[in-house]
RNA sequence: GGAGAGAUGCCUGAGAGGCCGAAAGGAACAGUUUGCUAAACUGUCGUACUGGUAACGGUACCGAGGGUUCGAAUCCCUCUCUCUCCGCCA
């Protein structure tokens, strides 16, 4: 949630990065909030007044009533009366006006950084780095989706059975290599200095408010409506809301975090010829990575956790790109994002399988997390990041790897295999 | 799931209609002092909105939401959560 505060002194600029961000009728929101704005404090102005001087007769009666004035006290009682009709008028009209402000509010995407590029589709997306080989494979190499069957390692018709389509059952070396990612992410983790913590999958209204998946993606997740509860899209709710109301002081800073979670994802209506296998689950594993910084530091902090994930990729030998994602494509809650993709040497294509973003203020700002300094509270940087997810890797791992043997097994994941080919 | 108890500031904990934004202690922070990984003393020490250049004010918040009253942390109702005991159980 954008800032009043900074709408109404950067008016310009909040049009601006609002329209990078490809929202429509920007001027016209940000008028009426700042229209709505002064309205409430005027009414908030007027409540306060109105309160301070029936608090103050209230005491006044207090008084005559010790001192047995009972005619004196019984006519100041008579006036409170209208005093408490208009503030409870005003009350209600303040409560209007806020609900009203903050229904306008919430629809305002986070505005973009300055070095987010112009644009609004995937194709507009710059491109900031390559690395590594694109393998040659042979004429004949499979899919991933051919070589889970080929070695009997991952068994979708089974998921089928038991729960539905993209709910995939890991069978043998298949579980292990899985098991096996989840505990090298999250090593690298550690040994990056992060801290790691098992949240609940399971959260509730507030926390998905606290991050932003609510109001406007609750269609996205999995509601458990008997207890009110959603299972988690991704680490980064239970995680991020950890420091939800939270006062951190300075020397806590920065915040460095790391959990395994299986993420949930009802993925409603986006299945088609490109999420074949394991390019779209409706339930897979993510380590993720969030950390709560200083705002002066937020940006240095992107980088190093764009530098993590990249070499988190070059252990697994994969080759890979980094995109800078142009303003329409960028999620609602990001200031910058940066996409991870490999190329999956069957599917020959860019999967992507990691997005690291800086929130700025705006998740902060619902959490209310704020930090103290010198007596006053300001609003912290939030930033997370997949690190990484699996599936896709695990694609890429497959397909990029396999030889007339088998499966190869990258160098780096074989102590946490146990095995270093699947055959 | 059944029965009981409770929810107060960073923590412990008092407060039982007006003198309470809230005692006291601890923690933390600042200063003074003592020749030293510390003690003593003094001071500061919740959040949000709001008025004011500021000094300094106003309002709201004692789990949440309602109600009674001129006036509620305190009385009433509803909800949520926590603890203890019982039941069930990985």
């Amino acid at each position: 949630m954008l800032q009043i505060q900074q709408i109404k002194e950067n008016k310009e600029a909040t049009i601006a990065g609002l329209k990078k961000k490809h929202f429509k009728n920007a001027e016209e929101a940000v008028e009426q909030i700042i229209a709505l704005d002064d309205k409430r404090r005027e009414t908030q102005n007027e409540l306060d007044s109105t309160l301070a001087k029936s608090n103050a007769l209230a005491k006044e009666i207090g008084g005559l009533m010790k001192a047995g004035k009972k005619e004196e006290a019984e006519a100041a009682k008579a006036e409170t009366s209208t005093l408490k009709t208009r503030s409870k008028e005003l009350d209600e009209t303040l409560k209007s006006i806020e609900s009203e402000l903050y229904e306008v509010l919430v629809t305002l995407p986070n505005l973009p950084h300055s070095s987010v590029p112009e644009g609004k589709t995937p194709e507009e997306n710059e491109v900031i780095l390559e690395n590594g080989t694109i393998p040659t494979l042979a004429e004949d190499a499979l899919a991933h989706w051919d070589l889970i069957k080929k070695y009997d390692i991952i068994d979708f018709e089974l998921g089928n059975k038991i729960t539905g389509a993209g709910f995939p059952v890991y069978k043998g070396k298949g579980a292990r290599i899985q098991r096996a990612l989840i505990n090298f992410f999250l090593d690298e983790a550690i040994a990056a200095g992060y801290a790691e913590v098992q949240p609940p999958i399971l959260i509730n209204k507030d926390s998905g408010f606290g991050t932003g998946q609510l109001p406007d993606k609750d269609g996205q997740m999995y509601h458990a409506t008997v207890d009110d509860l959603y299972l988690i899209p991704t680490a980064e709710v239970p995680i991020t809301n950890l420091y939800r109301d939270v006062i951190l002081q300075e020397a806590e800073l920065p915040v460095k975090n790391a959990g395994y979670t299986p993420c949930f994802r009802r993925e409603a209506g986006s299945w088609g010829a490109h999420v074949r296998g394991l390019n779209r689950l409706h339930q897979f594993d993510k380590v993720e990575i969030v950390r709560i910084e200083k705002p002066e530091n937020s940006y240095a902090a992107l980088e190093e956790m764009s530098l993590h994930v990249q070499g988190l990729l070059q252990k697994l030998e994969l080759p890979y790109r980094v995109l800078r994602l142009c303003g329409g494509d960028m999620s609602f809650t990001s200031a910058l994002t940066y996409d991870m993709e490999v190329f999956s040497g069957a599917q020959k294509r860019w999967l992507e399988v990691s997005s690291v973003s800086n929130f700025e203020t705006y998740q902060a700002n619902r959490l209310k997390l704020r930090m103290k300094t010198e007596g006053k509270s300001q609003l912290l940087h939030t930033l997370n990041g997949s690190a990484l997810a699996l599936p896709r890797i695990l694609a890429a791992i497959l397909e990029n790897n396999q030889t007339p043997e088998g499966i190869r097994i990258p160098k780096a994941l074989v102590p946490y295999c146990g095995f270093d080919i699947i055959a």
